[in-house]
RNA sequence: GGAGGUGUGGUGUAGCGGCCUAACAUGCUUCCCUGUCAAGGAAGAGACCGCGGGUUCGAAUCCCGUCACUUCCGCCA
C-alpha cells in the first residue's frame, strides 16, 4: 500500500516513490489529450499529469472531473520535464503520474470562487464558511491560531501552570456588559448567565490552592460588533497566587516576545523589554489609554502659551479649567478648505466643539500662517507655539488644535492621530511595538447613579500607598492594575485583586452596593475570602486580536472559523431562530414580542 | 439607538437620466487542442440592476421608505 503523503509536501526526493494523495482539484487544465490536474489539500498545491498513452482509465475519470471534486490519487512521483518546472509551486519540480485514479465524491459549482484570495461578498463567505474555509489564507489563519494556542500552553505547562475548566452557566452578576441569559427549566423564572469572562471562578481557584491556573476560555457579552469584536470571543485567561505585579507583567511579556521570535520571526519588536506608560503619561502624549507606538506624532500640550490670548476658544477653554493641546501634521499645510473640514468633522464625532489649525508657511524660525486663527498670535508667539512641536515643525506643515476638557481633548486628539498615522502611512506595518500601561485610576465618579465605578472590576486592588485615599479623594487612587498593548490594540489587561476584607468592603460601599446587594451579587467570593485567601493577582488576554496580529488581519471574523455578522447572526445555521412552542413551555416562558417584528422574519 | 458606505448574471466589477434589448472579467456548458501551470482557441447559456413607493415623456441611474451586509459613534467592568 501507497503511503499517504501531503499533497504540499512533495519534492525531488520523492522521486519515483509511490505515493497516494488525498484532496481537491483546485483547478483542471485539459490540453486535449494531457490533462493536469492541481490537487490541493490542507498542505498545499501538486500537479497530477494523467497521458492518455500511459493510463486511459485514468484519463477518462480525469476528463469528466471538474473543479473542487474530491479525488484519491495513487501513482508515482515523477521529477518534471526540463523546462516545465513550475517555481511558485513548493512542489513544483514534480508531478505525480496516476495508477489510481478515485472520485471519492463529486461536487456542484462552488457559489464564490477558492482557488483565489479575490474580494468575496461578506454575506455570502458567511452563508457558505465551509467554503471560505478552504481558501488557503483562512486554512492559514486557522493553523496560526492553532500554533499560537500550542505555544500558549506549552509555554504556560513549563511554569508549571494547570489548564483548568470551568463552567459556561453560571450566576448572573450584572455590572459591565449585558449578560446572555440561559432559561432553567428546573427552576421556573429563573436564569443562568454565560460568562462574561471566568473572572470570579478563577480567583475562587486560588481560595482553592492551584495557585497557577490558565484556561483558552471562551466569553460572551451581549454587546455590538466591531471590527475587532465579536460576541463570543477567547480570551488566554491567567490567575496566580503570591505574586506582584512585576510577576505578571514579566509572565506575559516573556510569552509574546517568544510567540513573536517564533510564530513571526520576520516581524521586529520595536522595543524590548516593553516600554512602560503610566494611564496618566498614555493619556498625556497619544490621548488614549492603548497607544499605537508605531509613530511619534504625539500631543503637544499649548495651553501655557496661549492660556491669555485674545483667542476665547482657547482662553475661554483654559479659564474654564480645560487645555490646548495640538498634533503636528508633516506636510498637510497644503490641505484645501474641504480637507480641514473633513479633519473638524472627524474631531467632532469624538465630543469635540471644533479643530483649530494653522497652515504654517516660510522658514523655520520666521514661520507665518494664513490660517483665520493666526490672527489671533503675534508673530513671536506663533514661533513658540510653533517650537513647542519639535525643531523639525516647517513650512508646509499643519498644526491642529483642540480646546476643551482633558478627557475630550485627549480622546479627540487620540483618534486623530491614529488616523493620521495611517493616513500619512506612517506605520511600519513589520513591526510588533508592545507596550504596558500601568497605573490606571481605580475608581471613576458616576454623574448619572451618583456613586463610584469601578474602572476595571470590583475585586482589582488599589495600590497599597493609596488605600487611604479611599477616605479622602476615591478618583485619585491608582489601581494595581496593567494593560498589555500592541500596535494600537488592548491585548491583555489584568490586575492584583483585592483579598483583604476591609478593602473590599469599602470598595463596594463606595461603589454604594448596599449590604444586601452586596451579599446577592458576591456573597460567594466574600464569603471565600474569609477561609484563607492567598494574595493573587491576574490577567486576560484577547486570543481573537492576538491572531489578528499574528496573520496582519484587520477583521475578527477572519481568525473564527465560525463567526457572527455585526447583527450577530450565524448565516450559516440561521441563528438565532424562534423555537417550538413545546420548548418555551417547558422553560415556563411567554414571548411578549415588540409588535413590528416578529420572529423569524428576516429578509 | 445614531451616522456613513455598499447592494447590477454564480462570483467580482463597469454603467450613475434616453446610446442599456445592461458591458467586462472570472466561473459554468459544448467543441478543438499531448507539457500546461491564472493554459490557449471557438461557440453558448446566464441579471427585468436588494425590495416597496415616488419624480419624469423616459429610472439600474434622481428622491423617499425599507431590508441586508459592512465601517464607525454610543455600548463593550
Amino acid at each position: 500500500m501507497a503511503k499517504v503523503y501531503p499533497a504540499g509536501e512533495l519534492r525531488l526526493e520523492n522521486v519515483g516513490e509511490e505515493v497516494t494523495v488525498n484532496g481537491w482539484v483546485n483547478n483542471r487544465r485539459d490540453l486535449g489529450g494531457l490533462i493536469f490536474i492541481i490537487l490541493r489539500d490542507r498542505s498545499g498545491l501538486v500537479q497530477v499529469a494523467i497521458d492518455p498513452r500511459d493510463n486511459p482509465e485514468a484519463h477518462a475519470a480525469a476528463s469528466d472531473v471538474r473543479n473542487e471534486f474530491v479525488l484519491r490519487i495513487t501513482g508515482t512521483v515523477r521529477k518534471r520535464p526540463e523546462g516545465t518546472i513550475n517555481d511558485k509551486l513548493p512542489t513544483g519540480q514534480v508531478e505525480i503520474v496516476p495508477n489510481k485514479f478515485e472520485v471519492l465524491n463529486p461536487a456542484k459549482p462552488l457559489p464564490f470562487q477558492v482557488n483565489d484570495n479575490s474580494e468575496v461578498d461578506e454575506l455570502q463567505r458567511l452563508r457558505y464558511r465551509y467554503l471560505d474555509l478552504r481558501r488557503p489564507f483562512m486554512q492559514n489563519n486557522l493553523i496560526m491560531r492553532h500554533k499560537v494556542t500550542k505555544y500558549m500552553r506549552d509555554y504556560l505547562d513549563e511554569r508549571g501552570f494547570l489548564e483548568i475548566e470551568t463552567p459556561i452557566l453560571i450566576k448572573s452578576t450584572p455590572e459591565g456588559a449585558r449578560d446572555y441569559l440561559v432559561p432553567s427549566r428546573v427552576h421556573p423564572g429563573e436564569f443562568y448567565a454565560l460568562p462574561q469572562s471566568p473572572q470570579q471562578l478563577k480567583q475562587l481557584l486560588m481560595v482553592s490552592g492551584m495557585e497557577k491556573y490558565f484556561q483558552i476560555a471562551r466569553c460572551f457579552r451581549d454587546e455590538d460588533l466591531r471590527a475587532d469584536r465579536q460576541p463570543e470571543f477567547t480570551q488566554l485567561d491567567i490567575e496566580m497566587s503570591f505574586i506582584q505585579q512585576e510577576d505578571i507583567l514579566q509572565l506575559i511579556e516573556g510569552l509574546y516576545t517568544g510567540m513573536a521570535q517564533t510564530l513571526r520571526p520576520d516581524k521586529k519588536i520595536l522595543q524590548s523589554p516593553f516600554p512602560r506608560f503610566s494611564y496618566d503619561e498614555s493619556m498625556a502624549r497619544y490621548g488614549n489609554d492603548k497607544p499605537d507606538i508605531r509613530f511619534g506624532m504625539e500631543l503637544t500640550d499649548v495651553s501655557d502659551l496661549v492660556k491669555d490670548s485674545e483667542f476665547k476658544v482657547f482662553s475661554g477653554a483654559i479659564a474654564a479649567g480645560g487645555q490646548v493641546k495640538g498634533l503636528h501634521l508633516p506636510g498637510c499645510g497644503s490641505y484645501s478648505r474641504r480637507e480641514l473640514d473633513g479633519l473638524v468633522d472627524f474631531v467632532k464625532q469624538f465630543g469635540a466643539k471644533g479643530l483649530a489649525y494653522l497652515q504654517l508657511e516660510g522658514e523655520t524660525g520666521s514661520l507665518t500662517s494664513k490660517s483665520p486663527a493666526a490672527k489671533f498670535f503675534s508673530p513671536e508667539q506663533l514661533q513658540a507655539i510653533a517650537q513647542k512641536f519639535g525643531p523639525e515643525v516647517k513650512g508646509g506643515d499643519l498644526l491642529v488644535f483642540v480646546a476643551d476638557q482633558p478627557a475630550v481633548v485627549a480622546n479627540a486628539l487620540g483618534r486623530l492621530r491614529n488616523e493620521m498615522g495611517k493616513r500619512l502611512n506612517l506605520i511600519n506595518q513589520n513591526i510588533f511595538a508592545f507596550c504596558w500601561v500601568t497605573d490606571f485610576p481605580l475608581l471613576e465618579w458616576n454623574g448619572d447613579e451618583n456613586r463610584w465605578d469601578a474602572v476595571h472590576h470590583p475585586f482589582t486592588a488599589p495600590k497599597p500607598e493609596d488605600v487611604p485615599l479611599l477616605e479622602t479623594d476615591p478618583g485619585k487612587a491608582k489601581a494595581n492594575a496593567y494593560d498589555m498593548v500592541c500596535n494600537g490594540y488592548e491585548t491583555a489587561g489584568g490586575s492584583i485583586r483585592i483579598h483583604n476584607r476591609d478593602v473590599q468592603t469599602k470598595m463596594f460601599g463606595l461603589m454604594s452596593y448596599s449590604l444586601e446587594d452586596t451579599q446577592a451579587r458576591f456573597g460567594h467570593m466574600l464569603n471565600a475570602f474569609e477561609y484563607g485567601a492567598p494574595p493573587h493577582g491576574g490577567i486576560a488576554a484577547g486570543l481573537d486580536r492576538t491572531i489578528m496580529l499574528f496573520t496582519d488581519e484587520e477583521n475578527i471574523r477572519n481568525v473564527i472559523a465560525f463567526p457572527k455578522t455585526q447583527s450577530a447572526t450565524d448565516e450559516m445555521t440561521q441563528a438565532p431562530s424562534p423555537v417550538d412552542q413545546r420548548q418555551l413551555k417547558e422553560l415556563h416562558i411567554a414571548l411578549a414580542l415588540p409588535p413590528e417584528k416578529k420572529p423569524g422574519q428576516a429578509n
